[in-house]
DNA sequence: TTTATTCTAGAACGAGCATTCTAATTGCAT
DNA sequence: ATGCAATTAGAATGCTCGTTCTAGAATAAA
């Protein structure tokens, strides 16, 4: 009853998550997607309402493919090895999707964006963060018996903050990161853990 | 022999400073920075010759501000201890200047222009970026004994990306840095030199 | 007081870009 | 064949800036 379509929506997502990691969301115009794809600009239109919202998709998805494993693995077994092993994954991902991760990495969230998301997507971004946040505070709990925000914010240092500083010159580098790397994120991780104790402030009372 | 001037360079690059860490560069209009000084946008272009010479002098300034009082750390005194102090300057900063150090590490350099600097400004980000790369190469020779690109990688981590990591957060709140961050600073940079024979591959012959 | 000079003022211009609109095309169902 | 819905096609529109331009005001020297 109607006409094949030439463009899937995957391939214009996909084609501005190329572009975005290529030289940053705020680079890629409609116009240049379009001719990424040798597209007419009504052809995108045709299956994204705006340029927020496709953006918005490239950002959203990688943010849920990141984000699935690193609390698979943040949650998975012994505290203390899942949390190595969270930490590991962020240059593993990396290696392994070095588009997604440029775009997730090198660039705020703000600049996918300025605004106007319709409400599904920003139920998507809430559960993600939620999500990540009862994830560390789980870990906290069980690591460190106490989830008040100076536990939790060394959980998202050793976990979070580290491994990307680790990683970032390679990023903006855009090549894979080096071996040290890991032995890097590895060694922060340990050290911060094992002097937990002289880290953290007393607890509050609760 | 002139009329007096009603805003004063430094005037509009403090105004324009300001916007951008409260919302970004991109955010900075000249009609923003205008409205914001109560100027014309007239005389804001009577002193700077374009939006990309404006911005730029505010990252300049910035960056300068910070990396002068980094490197006298860094090349003041025993080796180990210089590093750390350097390392621990990093919140500092962020602690005594919030709109220079949100300026600087939340956004990146080609967020602040886009081409087309003039000579002397190309000139300035030069120096700096050599500087900063003779300071850390000195400092690895001086503590491990090599700068070749593992160890160099090594001191970075220990003396630029975990301290922007551990005060990242902080400054995406636009609160000033707990006193945790110094210690999960000073505990990382320990742990990750201490291990250093185990964390760099062996000396490549020279 | 005149004049040269440096600024303020803000309207006008033009480029770039997101978005919209109107017109073809295409392939399936009848 | 014919009609219809989905899609391509790309020209037209309008808005948001950066930048330029022209006019007017203030100051100090002559």
């Amino acid at each position: 009853m109607a006409r094949h379509a030439k463009f899937s929506n995957d391939e214009v997502i996909d084609a501005t998550a190329r572009l975005s990691a290529r030289a940053g969301p705020r680079q890629v115009t409609i116009g240049a997607i379009a001719s990424e794809l040798a597209a007419p600009t009504g052809s995108i239109y045709h299956r994204f309402s705006s340029r927020d919202v496709l953006l918005g998709e490239v950002w959203l998805r990688a943010v849920e493919g990141f984000q699935a494993a690193f609390a698979a693995r943040l949650s998975a077994g012994a505290p203390y090895e899942a949390g190595l092993s969270a930490a590991l994954y962020v240059p593993a991902f990396v290696r392994a999707d070095p588009i997604s991760s440029r775009n997730l990495l090198l660039h705020r969230r703000e600049d996918f964006f300025q605004g106007a998301w319709p409400e599904p997507m920003v139920q998507r971004a809430q559960t993600l963060k939620s999500e990540l946040d009862t994830g560390l505070r789980r870990y906290a709990r069980s690591l460190l018996d106490r989830a008040d925000a100076p536990a939790l914010r060394l959980v998202k240092f050793v976990l979070v903050d580290v491994p990307l500083a680790a990683v970032l010159p390679h990023l903006r580098n855009d090549e894979p990161p080096t071996g040290i790397v890991d032995r890097l994120i590895e060694t922060t991780y340990r050290a911060s853990l094992d002097a937990a104790k002289h880290l953290l402030p007393p607890r509050r009372p609760v």
